[in-house]
RNA sequence: GCGGAGGUGCCGGAGCGGUCAAACGGGGUAGGCUUAGGACCUACUGGCUUAGUGCCUACGCAGGUUCGAAUCCUGUCCUCCGCACCA
């Protein structure tokens, strides 16, 4: 039986004893430097979190063993609101908060303790550090630190940043639209709602139309702005109530709802008065981009409550023009409301718009699609004017009545006249929420202008195209994904770097604000070079020059400089790791994280600085379902490392997949490993050091098969394939380890076993490392397995006939049971194999140079008659198509019958054992039973009696 | 809707024009080795056949290109990820 406790504990303790992963800089060796992205300290870790962090150690571990100077740095993230909120939630005795609390086994006092965000800061990023100190990662932990301003020196260097930034004029003020609590005053993002989830606010444009002879202006709400160029009347909701109101000195016309959104969105309105549908109708009003006055016109399906409370109408909708149609056909409801019914009898639709297979009254097209006579058909009206919108916005082009904007197409032109009005006063910009949503704290989400805000500048194209060289020069994996950072890189817009309410750093000059998460993430692997120097700094001494120094964009010493006592020390270790060679995490954080780390490395650091790789992978499952804490699968790293050995975690997790597909942590195979190691330690230590010096074939294969292996291990590494690896290394090398004491009758030759025995624990240390040190110092390895050299494969020690012969014997072996069942003779006399026919082996080979060229029977016949193989014509006739059609026949490697009838002589004795009868071995032309016929390279033809 | 990645056996997944009934692993069945085993070994795990290496049906669905397609092209359906101010 193998203690795995016992030694875990043994190795962990050795490694920090020996500061095994404790790196310096140390200009003499080559580097590699790593990281994973540092997780938010609102929980504890995950296996989640356990897939990403165990790629960056494995490829880590594979480094050391490739003899580069490694370092693996883990810091804690706390920038943001979660923190906050939850510590909120808790002293304010939320219950949904205390019980998520009780759940993750926190007492009640405990639970109190959290109502203080630091206490978060200190009690996670501990508990995390323990996590992956048991589970083996190969970390250099004096260089960890949490963010925000409870790290003072962190909060300079966050600090120097954004300065940095503002001065290259990365980071611009504006204007940004939010969902927002006005009970907490804070934007509530996704996760923060128990209602609406994924409701965002929508634009409209609100239009101006003016009013003839008076100075007020209807205000009407659109996200159809390209409709305005056929405008034809404005609708309004005959049962509404309207307001005259004040906004920056014009009078609007607005339903009384509306006035809300006005304050929050715009600007504080003052009411004058309150206005009549009545008093509005069949007024005229002149419109945007028109050179004609349009009419006001009730109509029921107008709600004022909704938007502006008014909507203009071009007719071009399914929806407009039945409720017009019908309004035409009952001249007396017009005249009811004291509309002349000529004026009304004239409004058509005015066309401006084409779209391919489709006539040009679009609205018409669709009401008759959806055969549809009455505006009661309200479902069908619906899915009517759903489809025309789309079919618009995907193929829909302005026509040539449309001025400036003809030839456009529909979503061009709409941001083109969004533009212009809004530059020519002639519309304003507001936002509308997509649906209901509520905040943790029950209220109700409006959407709210935020203004004086801070935004980083991703829109700059210049800015844009310096990341996309920084993307073009690095590598990928998998390579797959480049197609999403590209596709990001020219995506991503201003982004809002900072807020009013959360953890973090204070915005160096604008203190109200804090900056936000992903912002202060950007570039702060770089503190990772000197973290641990720092920290013993007076952050007081701490400012721009430093950093500006040490990261050697100025040469200038800082001010301080002389009260800096680590201060070359930092500017050596920031120049000897930088840039960073390898990051990896989650492919979600390619949308915002890591695209954002391109931007702004390329905007502080000089091209030699700039990330050199980034790797992504897929979000974990559990027994093929998604982990959930509801579904009772979420597993928590902590009650990993109690349950189950690491090493055997470790090498589930990694064979869970690889790429960008959802890995799978299998719990079948979690249970099966610890076993399957067992029985490694055994075949290790059982086989060790044992065995003879002289060379036979099948100490030939082995040699052959365990430098393929380490070959194809090694590629598989270097890709980041780390199912594949482990398929070489944990799979097929101890099987063929097994083969081999098999086929000597466990006597090896000596070496070439103990250098498999080797190459198996050394290959195996980035995956189970704690059992390879065992397994390293019971073999006499010298110092730590995590600094031993990674195996070195010789591609002359690669010997495909080695192989070869060995499927040859192993597939004849199968072939002679066949025999034997068919034949039903369960226990034979005799058996014997006829080798090939010699000229088998030239036709063989002639038909493999021949295949490459052609892949016609006849051709190859051709070739094989004008050598001496015509005197087998016959045969040669019958076998060419079979071959050809079933290349598989052909022996992979090619032997001569000599050599063939020599691998079997060796073979006999293990088959006599086998079979329990004796073989032989015959050469066919020895052999005058018919059967010899059959026979070719590889095949020999079986005989039992 | 937009952008990306996928759909292969009981399951996880290789394969990405011919050597594919499909690597490797898991699970299952039968047997072996063992005091015992969760180690290890052997066979079977789409169907049918046979003193042997053969045939048929299969790689989401429907077409196409090719002497030949799981692999290339077109269409279609389905699944997953992201779409922001949030870690």
């Amino acid at each position: 039986m193998v203690d795995f406790k016992a030694i875990e504990e043994k190795w962990k303790t050795e490694w920090e004893r020996q500061e095994a992963f404790e790196a310096n800089a140390d200009p003499g060796r080559k580097k590699f430097f790593v990281t994973f992205p540092y997780p938010y300290m609102n929980g504890y870790l995950h296996l989640g979190h356990f897939y990403s962090i165990m790629r960056t150690e494995a490829f880590a571990r594979y480094k050391r063993l490739k003899g580069f100077n490694v370092l693996f740095p883990q810091g804690w993230h706390c920038t943001g609101s979660p923190i906050e909120s939850a510590a909120k939630r808790i002293r304010e005795k939320e219950p949904g908060q205390w019980k998520t609390m009780k759940l993750s086994g926190f007492s009640e006092q405990e639970t109190g303790q959290f109502g203080n965000p630091e206490h978060w800061t200190e009690f996670f990023p501990k508990t995390a550090k323990q996590d992956l100190i048991d589970l083996g990662m190969s970390i250099d932990f004096r260089r960890s630190f949490i963010t925000t301003d409870l790290n003072p020196q962190y909060n300079r260097f966050i600090e120097w940043q954004f300065r940095k930034l503002k001065e290259k004029g990365y980071v611009v003020k504006g204007n940004h639209p939010v969902v927002w609590c006005p009970k907490d005053n804070t934007p509530v993002g996704d996760h923060d709602r128990v209602e609406g989830e994924g409701e965002t606010p929508k634009d409209f444009i609100w239009a101006k139309f003016r009013m003839k002879h008076s100075d007020l202006i209807i205000m009407a709400g659109t996200t159809r702005p390209d409709a305005l160029l056929g405008q034809t009347h404005i609708w309004i909701d005959p049962q509404g109530e309207y307001v005259v109101a004040k906004v920056k000195g014009e009078k609007w016309v607005v339903g009384k709802e509306a006035i809300r959104k006005i304050e929050q969105q715009f600007a504080k309105p003052e009411i004058i008065g309150s206005i009549t549908a009545g008093e509005l109708m069949y007024k005229w009003a002149q419109g945007p981009l028109v050179g004609y006055e349009t009419t006001i016109i009730p109509a029921a399906f107008i709600d004022a409550t909704v938007g502006s409370g008014i909507v203009y109408s071009a007719l071009e909708d399914p929806v407009d023009l039945m409720e017009m149609q019908h309004i035409q056909a009952q001249p007396e409801i017009a005249r009811s409301y004291g509309l002349d019914p000529e004026v009304i009898a004239k409004l058509k639709p005015i066309f401006i718009i084409d779209v391919e297979g489709l006539g040009e009254n679009l609205g018409q097209e669709m009401l008759d699609k959806y055969r549809i006579t009455s505006p009661a058909d309200k479902k069908k009206l619906e899915d009517a004017k759903g489809e025309l919108n789309r079919v618009v916005f995907r193929k829909g082009v302005m026509n040539k009545s449309c001025g400036r904007y003809a030839g456009m197409s529909v979503p061009q032109a709409q941001e083109a006249i969004k533009k212009d009005l809004i530059k020519g006063n002639d519309a304003v910009m507001f936002y509308e929420l997509t649906g209901k949503a509520v905040c943790r704290c029950l209220t109700e989400c409006i959407v709210k202008v935020v203004s004086d805000q801070w935004f980083l500048h991703y829109s700059d194209e210049e800015w844009k195209k310096v990341a996309h060289e920084c993307l073009n020069s690095m590598r990928l994996y998998p390579e797959k994904s480049r197609q999403q950072f590209n596709y990001v890189i020219d995506w991503l817009q201003n982004w809002a770097c900072v807020r009013e309410y959360g953890l973090g750093t204070k915005l160096p000059w604008d203190r109200k604000w804090v900056i936000e998460a992903l912002s202060d993430s950007t570039i702060y692997m770089a503190y990772y070079t000197l973290a641990h120097l720092i920290r013993d700094e007076n952050p007081e001494d701490i400012d721009d020059s430093l950093f500006d120094y040490v990261f050697a964009l100025k040469k200038d010493p800082p001010k301080n400089g002389k009260k800096i006592r680590s201060l070359e020390a930092m500017k050596k270790e920031f120049g000897y790791w930088y840039p960073m060679d390898f990051r990896n995490s989650g492919k979600d954080l390619i949308q915002n994280h890591l695209t954002m780390c391109i931007f702004n490395h390329t905007a502080i650091f000089p091209r030699k600085h700039w990330p050199q790789s980034f790797g992504v992978n897929g979000w974990v499952t559990v027994d093929g379902k998604k982990m959930s804490k509801s579904l009772g699968n979420f597993i928590l790293l902590k009650d990993l490392v109690q349950q189950a050995p690491v090493d055997a975690s470790r090498i589930t997790i990694l064979s869970g997949g690889e790429g960008l597909d959802d890995p799978n942590w299998d719990s079948e195979f979690a249970k099966a490993c610890p076993a399957k190691l067992e029985g490694l330690t055994e075949l290790c230590l059982g086989h060790h050091g044992k065995g003879r010096a002289d060379m036979l074939s099948a100490d030939h294969w082995m040699e052959s098969t365990l430098h393929l292996i380490i070959r194809d291990a090694t590629t598989f590494m270097d890709e980041l394939m780390f199912r594949s690896a482990l398929q070489k290394i944990f799979f097929d090398l101890p099987k063929a380890m097994r083969q081999y004491l098999r086929k000597t009758s466990s006597s090896p030759n000596r070496a070439i076993m103990d250098a498999a025995i080797t190459a198996q624990i050394v290959m195996l240390s980035p995956f189970a490392p704690f059992l390879a040190e065992e397994l390293w110092q019971k073999t006499g390895g010298k110092g730590l397995v995590a600094h031993a050299r990674w195996p070195a494969y010789d591609e002359k020690k690669i010997d495909e006939k080695a192989t070869y012969i060995d499927d040859m014997l192993s597939s004849a072996r199968g072939d002679i049971d066949a025999v034997l069942h068919l034949a039903k003779i369960s226990k034979p006399s005799t058996v014997t194999l006829l080798i090939a026919h010699p000229w088998t082996y030239d036709l063989v080979k002639l038909v493999k140079e021949q295949l490459p060229e052609t892949r016609n029977p006849g051709d190859i016949l051709k070739a094989a008659m004008a050598t001496p193989l015509k005197q087998h014509g016959a045969h040669i006739a019958k076998l060419v198509p079979k071959l050809v059609n079933n290349p598989s026949m052909l022996p992979a490697a090619a032997l001569s019958q000599e050599q063939e009838q020599h691998a079997f002589a060796e073979a006999k004795s293990l088959y006599e054992d086998e079979l329990k009868c004796p073989v032989e071995i015959v050469r066919a032309q020895d052999s005058t039973h018919p059967k010899a016929q059959q026979a070719l390279p590889g095949k020999p033809a079986i005989i039992v009696t």
